[in-house]
RNA sequence: GCGGGUGUGGUGAAAUUGGUAGACACGCCAGACUUAGGAUCUGGUGCUUCACGGCAUGGGGGUUCGAGUCCCUCCACCCGCACCA
């Protein structure tokens, strides 16, 4: 009898729907531990071999579970709105329901051929109203909220509207105590923060709203975008590049449209707090630590003119570092700061707005990622307070608007990029550190004795800083501020495919819909396109915007953000989740996903959690117990090397050289040695040789051959060895292909390479996506081999939270185990060799010691 | 640029606590069985050397009796950087 994985694989998966196996109660006597993957966006892609190596490792860990005796909740589902599915409708016409639920029954297919045992009657879709439902309801929650700082708490708007009646909202004699603003402070109130009891019964009802709207913890604002006119849509940042739309290449600029924000820089200290509570990796609780980014320092006024007359503005930056306050040599502004226009000097305004004009036209990331230093003097001098000294106002995009006060003070000294930027403009550097400071490179420390700097010379940095604020403090020019880097998180989008908010506006005020009209279900549109001014598809819809019901949709992180929840109760329709199942099912106990979900998804449902909790509907504030991160499965590319012919225009100084491209041949070289041969032979034919191979011709002297890699589809490539038929059948482009190979062989339409001749493929390691053709089915291997190998495969292919390229080439060796671990039960011949036989000592030591074996394999990256 | 991660044979990797580097596989080589096969079994296989031996965990430096493992530094690649999900 021969391991016929087939049938051996249809007959038990078969079994398992007809007998419910893995159907999971809410009620039993038995533990509970809840075992979660990070549910995939449907792509029209379908599933590769990366998504499931997740899925395996808690497929494993969940059988281990029931088998150990535990009521295992395993469940799986989809997250299903999102922006492919729209551009898709956009360019094919086809709602993104439709897609996306043909997207769905793939995914499910190729899931249900690898044997998992989730149980599949919890399964969950985002998109589905009957699950979007309680995402607008959460939402609307959350719309009903604010922070309260005194009890640290999400508590019902209601309670504070009692208090601006009974108390109004008057400045609390200790900072941050009180009820003014609780935002970081850059959005300020309209009307002011300060009112009695009196004033506020007396402020209209839009007055109200507008106050209750700096305190709600889903609030509505205004933020910059990016904006390109032509496409008259918002783009993503990936969706921009070097200043310009992907899609088209249009001009892209900053642009501030009205957006709603999730108050999650409230939480920030909770969510940090909570990492010590929570086993997640190290690295991972760095990186949020990182993402909330909290540093304590001061805010410092400085004063703007110069020695003879100030201009009455005063320019406020935030620097964890006042004890170097002697040493501050320039101040940079962000572009965008509202002062630069003011404090700007006639002699200086061209050269400003020309830079901001250029700034105007890049992302965040390419202004982060700037290694070429920029900036231009404003002609303004900041004084400083402690010595009169004049300090030129910079403006540069290394300083970004959007954290601390977007501002900062330099001190060349003792910041590297502040450095940098000194020696590039030349401008001055004071030394603070004595022989700390080399003249070289900047020192960051904090141990070093100051010089150069007044009343702190002679005092260790470190001890400076308390002097510092405290003065700053005495003086009124600067108090202690604990700031975070961390923003609120925008959560809008300007797109159809997402959650309607359920929220309408009547004469500038939102208005939440009531628990009665949910859900809200996204209209039928004809058309996908943005809407008036930036708005999204829905304002086109007269039916929408004549009830006044809000344009804008949730991002994909909302209904992402409390699914694990739903599980636990995915039919309830009279609330997201009963109180008393979440509390029998409570945290997710193994949570398993990439790291790329580090800063977004991971820290947005830990605030919702943290909401919930709040707001009396769970018992738990952290959402996963454990947080196993499994590596990503890359993608291994494979290159063919196209001969490209470049005539040379110009050299550009920088780059030194410039060619524009001009023809590209038929002919297809291997890498880097092929091209230099090539070379060699076109130089030897250049210079008048009548030896002509490869078909090359004699070149202009101003042309050049390069080469350019072309992705090749993994499945016509053997390992590296391409399979130059199938690649010229591929596109008809592709009909006519020339491969020249090192040893100077060549295969062409008609001329055959001779036996044992291949083309070798270059090789890199990439994410594995379509565009770059390198995506490996599940379906295909799965097929082949069967769910067990390809299942042990996945799991033998490296330790689980290492990220490491797919390669099919080796799947034999796991099949060929799994067909040695059949024979030691069933003969060819004989058929089954299980007998009732006692089993001999040495047997049940072999069998224990596998067992413990297994047991400590499993346990070990999970607990 | 910033934050996080990774780097060991031809390939994927193992080495669980600072103690024999390369387990287990893929590939390759040789052989056995052969009604011949992409089946199964056996043996070999880091590099170098005829051999004795020498050299090897991205590069360089350090700590240690001893380093893949700890420290410093440099390099390469991968992930994230807020509207991809």
């Amino acid at each position: 009898m021969e391991y016929n994985f087939r049938e051996i694989e249809k007959k038990w998966q078969q079994k398992w729907t007809e007998t419910g196996a893995y159907k999971v109660s809410n009620n039993s006597d038995k533990p509970k531990y809840y075992v979660l993957d990070m549910f995939p966006y449907p792509s029209g892609a379908g599933l590769h071999v990366g998504h499931p190596l997740g899925y395996i490792a808690s497929d494993i860990y969940a059988r281990y579970k029931r088998l150990k005796g535990f009521n295992v909740l395993h469940p799986m589902g989809y997250d299903a709105f999102g922006l492919p599915a729209e551009q898709y409708a956009i360019e094919h016409g086809v709602h993104p329901a439709v897609s996306t639920a043909k997207n769905i029954s793939t995914f499910r297919s190729q899931l249900d051929k690898i044997g998992f045992s989730y149980d599949w009657s919890r399964e969950v879709n985002t998109s589905n109203p009957q699950y979007y439902k309680w995402t607008q309801w959460i939402f609307l929650q959350l719309f009903q909220s604010w922070y309260n700082r005194k009890t640290a708490k999400t508590e019902p708007i209601d309670g504070l509207i009692k208090i601006f009646e009974q108390e109004g909202n008057v400045a609390h004699p200790i900072p941050n105590a009180g009820f003014q603003i609780p935002s970081a402070g850059n959005r300020q109130s309209a009307t002011g923060n300060v009112f009695t009891p009196e004033e506020w019964q007396a402020f209209d009802e839009k007055t109200k709203q507008t106050i209750l709207m700096e305190y709600r913890v889903a609030y509505c604002g205004y933020g910059e975008v990016n904006w390109c006119e032509a496409l008259g849509t918002v783009l993503a940042n990936d969706e921009v590049v070097n200043g310009v739309s992907e899609r088209g290449g249009y001009p892209v600029v900053k642009k501030k449209l009205r957006q709603w924000y999730l108050r999650i820089t409230e939480y920030a200290d909770r969510l940090l707090q909570g990492l010590e509570t929570v086993d997640f990796s190290d690295a991972m609780k760095e990186m949020q630590s990182n993402w909330i980014g909290k540093s304590s320092g001061a805010e410092i006024d400085f004063e703007i003119g110069n020695q003879q007359s100030a201009t009455g503005n005063k320019l406020r930056v935030y620097t964890t570092r006042p004890d170097t306050i002697f040493g501050v040599d320039f101040m940079v502004v962000a572009p965008e700061h509202e002062l630069v226009e003011q404090i700007t000097t006639a002699e200086q305004k061209a050269a400003v707005e020309e830079y901001i004009a250029y700034v105007k036209s890049r992302s965040e990331r390419e202004r982060m990622a700037e290694k070429k230093i920029s900036g231009v003097f404003t002609g303004a001098y900041a004084i400083n307070p402690f010595n009169g000294r004049q300090i030129p106002i910079w403006i540069s995009e290394y300083v970004l608007a959007g954290y601390g006060t977007g501002a900062i003070m330099a001190v060349p000294s003792g910041d590297e990029r502040d450095h940098k930027f000194a020696r590039h403009f030349n401008l001055e550097i004071t030394n603070i550190l004595g022989d700390a400071y080399n003249g070289e490179e900047a020192n960051p420390t904090k141990d070093a004795v100051l010089s150069n700097s007044d009343f702190l010379n002679g005092v260790v940095m470190r001890d400076a800083i308390e002097i510092v604020i405290g003065k700053l403090e005495e003086l009124g020019i600067g108090k202690r501020k604990v700031n975070y880097k961390m923003r609120d998180a925008a959560f809008s989008r300007q797109r159809y495919w997402g959650e309607p908010f359920p929220i309408k506006w009547i004469d500038g005020i939102a208005y939440p819909l009531d628990e009665s009209e949910l859900p809200l279900e996204l209209p039928h549109v004809e058309s996908y396109k943005p809407g008036p001014e930036g708005e999204g598809p829905l304002a086109n819809i007269p039916e929408w915007t004549s009830q006044h019901l809000e344009t804008n949709t949730m991002p994909g992180y909302a209904g992402s953000s409390w699914y694990f929840l739903r599980y636990m109760d995915p039919n309830n329709e009279q609330t997201f989740c009963d109180k008393s199942v979440s509390t029998y099912w409570n945290q997710v106990d193994l949570y398993v996903g990439g790291t790329e979900h580090a800063v977004g998804h991971l820290l947005y449902s830990r605030m919702w959690t943290k909401c919930v909790y709040d707001l009396g509907l769970i018992t738990f504030d952290e959402p996963f117990k454990k947080l196993l991160n499994q590596g990503m499965i890359q993608g291994s590319s494979r290159f063919v090397y196209r001969v490209v012919l470049k005539k040379q225009v110009e050299e550009d100084v920088e780059t030194k050289n410039q060619f524009s491209l001009f023809v590209s041949h038929k002919k297809y070289v291997e890498y880097k040695s092929g091209l230099k041969t090539y070379i060699d032979i076109q130089n030897e034919i250049n210079a008048g040789s009548t030896n002509i191979q490869w078909g090359i011709d004699r070149l202009p002297s101003n042309y050049i051959n390069d080469i350019i890699p072309i992705h090749v589809d993994v499945s016509i490539v053997d390992g590296v060895e391409l399979d130059i038929d199938a690649f010229r059948k591929s596109k008809p482009e592709y009909n006519d292909a020339i491969f020249l190979l090192d040893d100077g062989s060549v295969s062409e339409p008609g001329k055959e390479l001779s036996e044992g001749r291949k083309y070798i493929c270059g090789v890199e390691t990439e994410k594995m996506s379509k565009s770059k053709v390198n995506t490996v089915n599940p379906d295909v291997i799965v097929e082949r081999f069967g769910a067990d190998t390809f299942r042990m495969y996945e799991m033998f292919l490296g330790p689980i939270d290492q990220s490491k390229p797919w390669d099919t080439k080796g799947i034999e060796g796991v099949h060929r185990f799994i067909k040695k671990l059949w024979r030691l039960f069933f003969d060819e011949q004989k058929g089954s060799l299980v007998t009732e036989e006692r089993a001999t000592k040495d047997e049940l030591k072999a069998l224990h010691r596998t067992i413990k074996k297994i047991e400590e394999d499993t346990e070990r990256f999970s607990y």
